[in-house]
DNA sequence: AGAAATTCCTAT
DNA sequence: TCAGATAGGAATTTCT
């Protein structure tokens, strides 16, 4: 239930001011602890070939060795099976290739894939005779008689609707056949039907099919009916790899003798880049699951960079005007230490750096023309930087437009592909409208680093800077925008300066995507759910539930239907017990059930596939005992009558996950060990998100029965805890003390024993768990997690306590929830003076120095020692300042403010709004 | 002036 | 064509 990771926290104490000093120091200076990092990657041959950059010869593996790929072994078809990690893949229209299978006529759609062999290589696979279908329920009284006309009656249907036919396409339905499937939303009985699978030439042909059968469809001496569309919404992509069995990121072995090599397209290009472009049927390509030998990761290569751009003063740099004057690079091998290359392309001379390759330009057209050439030789899986996707590839894609760099916006894998500029938006309820740019790169995994830390992490701010102090405790060479120009403008050494700059901004998202395992993660969730690694950055949540029911229905011949979505009304969630508010100064136990959500699901066998409507007790003649009924009303079937497709897959996920566990324990390797982390973690997440997946009412298959069923044993659950608990240790069954549930949320309860101990507690709340567990369906089970001792109870979804779990000691650490302290929306002051409050009480046990210091603060601010320039006066302010401090002071307070600025998470410095004095102190006076 | 609605962000 | 959920506290603005 936890979705995103938390990374909040205070930021303590005067973190910059004296930091930030240093930083400032004169560019003339001894060179900084980056450039000392640099000087020390290994001694390259690559030293300043400065001087005018000359296209020609700079890819030359004489001149740049590195950056090519290393040369491939030459590939025997016939002797030599290819076998390769697929790291992307998508599909394209083309003509069909002599001895596939498939459609011979016009174009058919072809799947390719791009991978990496071991030895580094890379390779493009176009796999063929894969075509889209969907299904509907065949009529009553169809037989296979009425295939043909069938077939031909909607193919002209779809012919007639087009409004245009600009690929000439002649065949619109490829074939319909009849196949036994049932459809997975409710149970009926275990009777599959007829349905017609409905196989079109595109996939891009599927909308009007459907829309045409949903709409009223009439062939033969058949009535005019709508059709129910069933899998008609699955991406091409998605169908591929569940039809074949392929997972993201898994191993593809090509068997030999059942491939050939595709000729090389002129161009002098038969060097090592693509010793694998070759064309395989889609039933003969082998997908490995990931397990054993094929739980590892290909040498990828991994490119950072960053753009500067000489903006004029004030304005934020335009691609029609400013021009771009370094590009940085960094390449590294997934799984290496260092990157093996590190460059900039600069405009105008520049001074060496030891340890880096600068190469110089004097027109920027060369610079960028150049820069797209080195991305092409060294060919990268991945692309990372720092806000790429929104800022660095839009804008060099503009300014390489505006300079007519014709050749420039060829950056993807595929030949003669161009790379353009999409303005892209989405709306959801959890992130409101968001824009977005997206180009287009076939091969290449585009991995923006600020997007990844968007999705996976909560945090104050995400400027780079921000991020890499968080993460790696390191900052960004300090140069500010405004300085850019003049720096550029002055000379080698200034440039020189900027250069260092552009390198470690280029260097800090390789740094931070090796320290957050971003790629083995990702790759790991790839696995787990089935998705493409770009389906994972690109997309929802969704996606990846729908590829593991995909799955998981086909083996029974289940097929999905297409709902239309439609908002409906909320449903009821879960319980919060009512908070016994107060100072706690005894151990207080908590208990938790661990993955409540999914096990409630496996245990009462909640799924589409089980759903029993109430008319369909009697239609089946199901007795009493064949069925559940659940809290909310709703009828399921037992497992024994029919085993649910979602627990099945929650079962998967999280035995899976303990087998990950397991392995973790036992495994030395420290890589290994990195891929089985991320695995578990994977497998965690997925199992979560199967029940987001049910209520998520505007998706594409929601079912509110069952997540409305799973939160309402959800809260039977926690009301029934909290009866046994209260119930079995009383005085009157022999223990110390009756316990008291003070709170609890979801799936924990907080308890007050009233044993004396932590370890009390701890062996207590044990023993508490086991038996409430007892009296729930396996795999429910209640843990015991921590004891807080002391405990302060502020409200619902706000406390703090010390947090003992193994040690009864010593205290893990101080946790809050909810408490201004884990909250981005107030200041550092606010943020400061409350822990050190909460410290005072939990740690001190000193109220009264928690109230002596919130009085010094607010002293501190009314005599203006602090700086509150920035602060903004909002009406609650004014009169709770006037309340606490008199009008006088209130208005010296407000003398000393301005009115345009709210506090800004970037600006860790400015103590600005929700400073509210009067606040802290009612605060601390219920606290105490 | 006080109630209701809105905004933000968190807990689970 | 795309988007995981509800509960809930606190501050602030808007409505009556």
């Amino acid at each position: 239930m936890d979705f995103k990771r938390r990374n909040g926290g205070p930021a303590m104490g005067g973190t910059s001011q004296a930091k930030k000093g240093k930083m400032n120091t004169e560019w003339e200076d001894s060179p900084s602890q980056f450039e000392e990092e640099l000087a020390l990657f290994d001694e390259m041959e690559m030293e300043a070939e400065s001087g005018e950059g000359q296209a020609g010869d700079l890819f030359s593996a004489d001149l740049n060795p590195r950056w090519k790929r290393p040369h491939a072994p030459p590939l025997q078809p016939n002797s030599d099976t290819l076998i390769f990690q697929q790291i992307d893949l998508d599909y394209y229209l083309g003509s069909a290739v002599a001895g596939m299978p498939g459609q011979v006529q016009g174009k058919v759609p072809i799947v390719r894939m791009f991978g990496v062999t071991d030895s580094g290589n890379s390779v493009c696979c176009h796999i063929h005779g894969f075509a889209p279908y969907f299904y509907v329920p065949a009529p009553n009284g169809f037989t296979s008689a009425h295939l043909a006309e069938f077939q031909r009656e909607l193919n002209s249907a779809v012919l007639k609707d087009m409004r245009s036919n600009k690929d000439n396409i002649a065949v619109t339905v490829l074939a319909v056949d009849i196949t036994r499937k049932e459809s997975m939303y409710n149970y009926h009985g275990n009777k599959p039907h007829d349905f017609l699978r409905i196989t079109m030439a595109m996939p891009r042909l599927i909308a009007p099919a459907k829309r045409l059968l949903e709409q009223g469809f009439k062939f033969a001496n058949f009535a005019t009916q709508s059709y129910q569309a069933y899998e008609a919404n699955i991406d091409f992509e998605i169908r591929f790899m569940v039809d074949s069995d392929v997972v993201g990121c898994c191993w593809i072995e090509l068997p030999k003798g059942k491939y050939r090599l595709r000729e090389e397209r002129s161009e002098g290009q038969t060097d090592s880049k693509y010793p694998g472009k070759v064309d395989v049927a889609w039933n003969d390509l082998v997908s490995h699951p990931a397990e054993g030998e094929w739980q590892r990761i290909a040498p990828l290569r991994v490119l950072s960079f960053d753009i500067e751009c000489a903006g004029r003063k004030g304005v934020f740099p335009e691609p029609e005007i400013d021009p771009v004057i370094q590009i940085a690079s960094m390449v590294q091998r997934q799984g290496e230490k260092e990157p093996f290359i590190r460059t900039v392309f600069t405009l105008q001379s520049c001074a060496s750096i030891v340890g880096s390759q600068i190469l110089c330009f004097t027109q920027e057209k060369q610079l960028l023309q150049s820069w797209a050439e080195f991305v092409r030789t060294v060919d990268p899986d991945i692309i990372t930087g720092y806000n790429i996707q929104n800022f660095d590839l839009p804008y060099l894609l503009n300014r390489a437009a505006t300079l007519k760099v014709n050749l420039f916006p060829y950056l993807g894998r595929v030949w003669g592909s161009k790379s353009v500029l999409k303005d892209s938006s989405f709306q959801s309820k959890q992130m409101g409208r968001r824009e977005n740019k997206t180009v287009n790169m076939e091969g290449r995994v585009q991995f923006d680093l600020l997007q990844v830390l968007l999705r996976d992490y909560k945090l104050r701010s995400y400027t780079l800077n921000a991020v890499s102090f968080h993460f790696l405790q390191e900052q960004k060479e300090d140069v500010q925008h405004s300085i850019i120009t003049d720096l550029q403008n002055g000379n080698e050494q200034t440039r020189r300066r900027l250069a260092v700059y552009c390198l470690k901004d280029a260097y800090l998202p390789l740094r931070l995507l090796q320290k957050l395992m971003c790629v083995i993660n990702y790759m790991e969730m790839a696995r787990v759910t089935g998705v493409p690694l770009t389906y994972l950055l690109s997309r929802g949540q969704q996606i990846k539930v729908v590829s593991q029911l995909l799955r998981q229905a086909m083996k029974q011949d289940l097929v999905m239907p297409v709902v239309r979505t439609e908002g409906g009304e909320d449903y009821t969630g879960a319980t919060v017990i009512e908070p016994e508010k107060g100072y706690y100064s005894v151990p207080i136990t908590t208990l938790d059930f661990s993955s409540l959500y999914p096990s409630i699901m496996m245990a009462h066998n909640l799924c589409y596939t089980t759903l029993l409507q109430k008319n369909q007790v009697e239609k089946l003649c199901l007795s009493p005992e064949d069925f559940i009924k659940t809290p909310t009303g709703d009828l399921f079937v037992k497992s024994s009558v029919r085993k649910g497709l979602l627990p099945e897959i929650l079962e998967n996920l999280l035995s899976a996950r303990k087998r990950a566990k397991a392995e973790l324990k036992k495994e030395t390797d420290p890589f290994k060990k990195q891929v089985l982390d991320g695995r578990q973690l994977a497998l965690k997440i997925s199992a979560n998100s199967v029940y987001g997946f049910t209520g998520a009412q505007v998706g594409k298959l929601p079912c509110l029965e069952i997540s409305q069923s799973v939160t309402g044993f959800g809260r039977q659950m926690i009301e029934q805890t909290k009866q046994l608990v209260e119930s079995t240790y009383t005085i009157a069954n022999g223990y110390q003390a009756d316990a008291k549930v003070i709170y609890g949320d979801t799936d924990s309860v907080m308890v007050k024993l009233g044993v004396a101990t932590v370890q009390e507690a701890m062996n207590l709340g044990k023993q508490a768990a086991d038996w409430v567990s007892s009296h729930f369906i396996p795999p429910i089970k209640l843990e015991f997690e921590k004891v807080y001792y002391p405990y302060l109870l502020i409200n619902k979804k706000r406390y703090a306590g010390l947090y003992f779990s193994s040690n009864a000691e010593h205290h893990d650490k101080m946790d809050c929830k909810g408490i201004e302290t884990v909250r981005r929306d107030n200041c550092p002051l606010v943020a400061n003076l409350i822990n050190t409050c909460l410290q005072n009480i939990l740690i001190d046990r000193d109220p009264d120095g928690a109230v002596a210091h919130a009085k010094e603060v607010i002293s501190d601010l009314l005599c203006n020692r602090i700086d509150i320039s920035q602060l903004v006066i909002t009406k609650e302010l004014t009169r709770t300042a006037q309340e606490y401090a008199g009008k006088q002071a209130h208005v010296e307070l407000a003398e000393r403010c301005t009115h345009s600025t709210t506090w800004s998470s970037s600006c860790p410095n400015l103590y600005c709004a929700s400073l509210n004095p009067y606040w802290a102190r009612a605060k601390l006076r219920v606290c105490c």
